[in-house]
DNA sequence: ATATACATGTCGAGG
DNA sequence: CCTCGACGTGTATAT
């Protein structure tokens, strides 16, 4: 990896065509070709190319092409303040827990945390316009989408659960076809959406009973 | 901004969980408080935080706390292969070309791209379930709201509009209200999804448009 | 401060 | 390979 900080000009032409002034930043040369250019704010790079990409340095311009898209990433460096080659060593890979996937699992376990009687019937249930996170009957044996959100749901959670009940009313022709969507906390327009569709929100924030109570004691809520 | 060049462990805890193991990294440490870690491959940081956070050194432990959203990261430095602080100054904005909010202005100012007759009456106009990207009339006198995708278009793109025709007619109580999507290219999804909500696809690369003419030649297409 | 939509989004799973 | 939805999405903009 090299590392440079510079006070440079930057232009980017690809998918778009960006320009940046003069100024100090610093910028990061790897390995696999990939190249990104911190600001000196924010956590994601101002400017960055994946990899992989030729890199030609002629004098003091920079050019960075990327041939697979066509992109191309120019620094004009103007001032050197630091330019370091390291070699570097890294074989780890990120480990992720907690995402969507274990969220549903354990509604899956717990489905009364949603509503009295709910029965989950199958998990990730796969439609012509999608997978249903949670394919139900409730108390009163209705088939009951359930569209499940770690976060905040927004007014397209809503659509999407309104897209699944179409279907489901199109292939099943079933009498009635509940929508709810699952979610910490709705943005008010989400609950427009939902008033005006018919799907329900049922405010309800896994995660943190999950860390509240221990993984295995989601039954013990009600 | 501090360049931190380590062998070190790191771990996040907040909307999920994630650890990587011992390996070499470079850590950026940002005025703002944000925290970039950059691992050798990979255009964006494998870790970050955003700012404003606290960052608290005990010997080999970096921890670096955020309250806005209660996340953690923590890095246990294993080995210093570089570690420098640069007074840097940087007031330039990135100024982007070619953007969403400019494709609108485009528009407005050739609509004949999207159909012949069309006129401009309004842009970014608000709903209550968000801002219509172009409300128009069509050659006919009837209103006709257009959301621009500069990208492929999919199913939300057409619920989106679908949505600004709810509201219109419920407000509006106008005759009849045709709602169209302008895009480069449409998923399947989105196709069929327009189809049975009755909005019209429009296919219109404008991004290439402007590239092939000038930007002030727009009118020149038809 | 809150709410909303954009993004060079990027990434990974499923058909 | 394509199509799709999630993302620790982050970030800017408008209310």
């Amino acid at each position: 990896v090299r590392v440079l900080v510079c006070r440079c000009s930057i232009g980017y032409a690809g998918r778009l065509t960006t320009r940046l002034a003069s100024g100090d930043r610093v910028v990061l040369f790897k390995e696999d070709g990939s190249v990104a250019v911190h600001a000196l704010k924010g956590a994601k790079p101002i400017n960055y190319m994946a990899g992989p990409t030729s890199v030609r340095e002629d004098d003091d311009v920079i050019r960075i092409y990327r041939p697979a898209s066509d992109e191309t990433l120019t620094i004009v460096v103007e001032h050197v303040h630091h330019d370091q080659r390291h070699g570097l060593v890294d074989s780890a890979v990120l480990e992720r827990e907690g995402q969507e996937r274990e969220l549903h699992e354990h509604l899956a376990r717990a489905p009364h945390l949603i509503e009295a009687g709910l029965a989950v019937v199958e998990r990730e249930r796969l439609t012509d316009v999608g997978p249903v996170d949670l394919w139900c009957r409730d108390a009163a044996g209705r088939v009951t989408l359930v569209e499940v959100k770690r976060v905040r749901a927004v007014a397209a959670a809503v659509d999407q659960v309104v897209r699944y009940r179409e279907q489901a009313l199109r292939n099943e022709s079933l009498g009635g076809v509940r929508a709810l969507v699952v979610a910490p906390d709705f943005a008010p327009q989400a609950r427009v959406m939902a008033a005006a569709r018919d799907v329900e929100c049922i405010v309800l924030d896994v995660p943190r009973l999950l860390a509240e109570a221990g993984p295995d004691d989601l039954t013990l809520f009600a």
